[in-house]
DNA sequence: CTAGGGTTAG
């Protein structure tokens, strides 16, 4: 045995109110192979040592592995077998359990093992200590024998170890201590940039971009992962277009992006809607080998979704090795934003051929896909389905997407019945389908009671008060629709002017509705001036009920030529070439007039125009609308 | 033998 002067005190250094699992104590611990008397250890052993094999490490951490944790007498018999092995300290051996233990299934046995190397004879050194505290990140609970390890280490005076240290602080960080983690930070004696990574992917999942940037900023040597941590933390926290301009300074910068910072910026490029720079990093996937990550594949098919390009996206989608339930469910969404309702419900078939579990995600998009198309019967099923053969009991998505079917197939009273029944409080998604499906089935009664609710669910979300307004004013009742103004003014909600953007020669032109701060805004009312010509050639007749302001009809019907996604339609004719695709971004939903014109418009100009508004995608091609004007 | 970043809906 191993004597020490220290020997039997480790446990002692542990606060006395911390304990550590005992050693079988857990009866929940999974069955693993156990060593339940020293006799089979010893068979074991002698067959080794009979057909001559070299007694490496390597079955001795097998015999450990599997003893360590069993009854006390293959525990001792197995720290027999460590102390003859002559060629490593015994630490070693227990690291390398510590390590396999620390990473298996259940890291709680890498801290009983742990707390028997405490009260054996022999010291943790740094390594076993690390480990421990690997363990204790794992563990939800494990904060206080994060601590107890933390103090540990202070005591037998590992503290200038920065590698250590690094662990401590993920310790605090994994369990949201940011403070206790800050503390750590700011005692080490050195830092280097993992430090300041582990501190930056913290702040960032907290929300604190500031405060990420500024240890970015101040940290003396960026690697990869420093740049990809705020890139995605951009991304996370809706600022795409900081993690792009980021990512852009981070290749002058000479850093190579590796797949984490592709899957961060194509998550950025769908959120944008940046299909040039979308289409550079897959071209870079490509060439750096990165088409073997699921994961990269899995938000490169969303980028193509997001930007329009269902085909590509489907291309990507059918090219992959390997496909998870996050594949199916992107591509059975995007399928359905797109308005491929078969599309969808047979990739479903085919999910399940495959053998892959759909999840909550799953049914939205399945969900989504038969609301977009009207398919009432099997979105029906499908919410039955779920629950019967799955066991995913729906969530609020799911009664969303279901009011929204029942609305819009114009069952308004079912609908209303449904949202009566449901089991979970019902939000503004909910209360808001019921209204989309009122304006379009002119059921003043119902629009009514659903802003009702609304006016409490989501007081200031000015689209629900446009809609009633729009009601009232399609059924001539224009004394009633002028209230609904007034009531929203009185609230003080403002409405949010619609926005369109177009890229085009790789820069993003945004157009607010009725602005005309644009440098060829003259060349665009020109040529709006000339379509309409043609388009009111091919039966156009401009629908000024969806204006709502107060004004002649002949000022209405300019406002209503000044709609964000006209302009930016006619831009696009001027400023891209002939025949090629014209892609807009809209923050609201397309209007009824709009959606009219830019049908006749794709015939006029020969050109296929895909709008991304704020529902779904709308494809313009030969006069007619990929949503067969159900939306 | 030890540490850090990632995907689908709303």
């Amino acid at each position: 045995m191993v004597s020490s002067c220290l020997a039997a005190s480790p446990n002692l250094l542990l606060p006395r109110q911390i304990s550590f699992p005992a050693p079988n104590s857990d009866p929940s611990l999974p069955t693993k192979p156990t060593i339940s008397s020293p006799s089979h250890l010893q068979q074991l052993h002698a067959l080794l040592i009979k057909s001559g094999s070299p007694i490496s490490s390597l079955p001795f951490s097998h015999i450990a592995a599997t003893c360590a944790l069993s009854s006390p007498a293959a525990f001792s018999y197995a720290r027999r077998l460590f102390q003859r092995s002559a060629d490593s300290p015994e630490i070693f051996l227990w690291n390398s359990h510590l390590n396999t233990l620390s990473s298996s299934s259940s890291p709680n046995d890498a801290l009983r093992l742990f707390a028997r190397l405490l009260s054996s004879d022999l010291l943790p050194d740094t390594f076993s200590c690390s480990f421990a505290l690997k363990a204790c990140s794992q563990l939800p609970d494990a904060i206080l024998a994060g601590k107890a390890v933390h103090a540990l280490i202070f005591k037998l005076g590992f503290d200038p170890d920065v590698f250590l240290n690094n662990t401590v602080v993920h310790m605090y960080s994994s369990h949201g201590a940011v403070s206790d983690a800050r503390l750590m930070f700011d005692k080490m004696s050195s830092r280097d940039a993992v430090s300041y990574n582990i501190m930056i992917a913290r702040l960032t999942k907290e929300g604190e971009m500031e405060l990420a940037r500024e240890m970015f900023d101040l940290m003396p040597e960026r690697s990869v992962r420093s740049w990809t941590s705020l890139i995605a933390g951009y991304v996370q926290w809706k600022n795409p277009r900081e993690a792009v301009r980021l990512f852009l300074q981070m290749e002058t910068a000479g850093m190579k992006p590796n797949e984490v910072t592709a899957v961060a910026i194509l998550s950025a490029c769908a959120d944008l809607g940046a299909l040039d720079l979308g289409k550079r990093v897959h071209d870079y996937a490509r060439r750096f080998q990165f088409m073997k990550n699921v994961r990269v594949c899995n938000t490169l098919v969303d980028m193509y979704i997001k930007c329009g390009c269902v085909e590509t996206a489907r291309k990507v989608f059918d090219e992959m090795s390997e496909r998870t339930v996050v594949s199916w469910s992107a591509m059975i969404g995007g399928h359905a934003i797109h308005g491929q309702g078969e599309d969808a419900l047979e990739l479903f078939e085919d999910m399940r051929n495959a053998g892959i579990r759909p999840n909550p995600i799953t049914f939205v998009g399945l969900l989504h896909a038969c609301s977009h198309m009207g398919l009432l019967e099997e979105g029906r099923r499908f919410f039955k389905l779920m629950s019967t053969d799955y066991s995913i009991e729906p969530e609020i998505e799911h009664y969303g997407c279901m009011v929204d079917l029942l609305s819009r197939a114009g069952l308004l009273d079912e609908a209303l019945g449904f949202i009566r029944r449901m089991p979970i409080k019902p939000n503004g998604v909910v209360w808001g389908a019921l209204l989309g499906g009122a304006r379009v089935h002119k059921r003043i009664d119902v629009g009514q009671e659903a802003l009702r609710q609304l006016i409490h669910l989501d007081p200031l979300n000015d689209g629900y008060f446009v809609v009633l307004s729009n009601i009232y004013a399609d059924a001539g009742r224009f004394e009633d629709a002028a209230r609904v103004r007034r009531l929203m003014r009185d609230k003080g909600v403002k409405k949010t002017p619609g926005r369109s953007t177009i890229a085009v020669d790789g820069a993003l032109h945004e157009f607010v509705a009725g602005e005309s701060d644009h440098p060829r805004i003259e060349e665009i009312y020109k040529k709006w001036d000339e379509l309409l010509v043609e388009l009111r050639g091919r039966g156009y007749a401009p629908d000024t009920s969806v204006v709502l302001l107060d004004m002649e009809e002949r000022e209405k019907e300019t406002v209503l030529y000044r709609h964000s996604e006209k302009l930016a339609v006619v831009f696009g004719l001027i400023g891209t070439p002939p025949g090629t695709t014209i892609r807009i971004m809209k923050n609201l939903r397309v209007c009824d007039d709009c959606h009219s014109a830019l049908k006749l418009i794709s015939v006029v100009a020969k050109r296929e125009i895909v709008v991304r508004d704020r529902n779904r995608f709308h494809c313009f091609r030969e006069g007619l609308c990929s949503c067969r004007d159900y939306w």
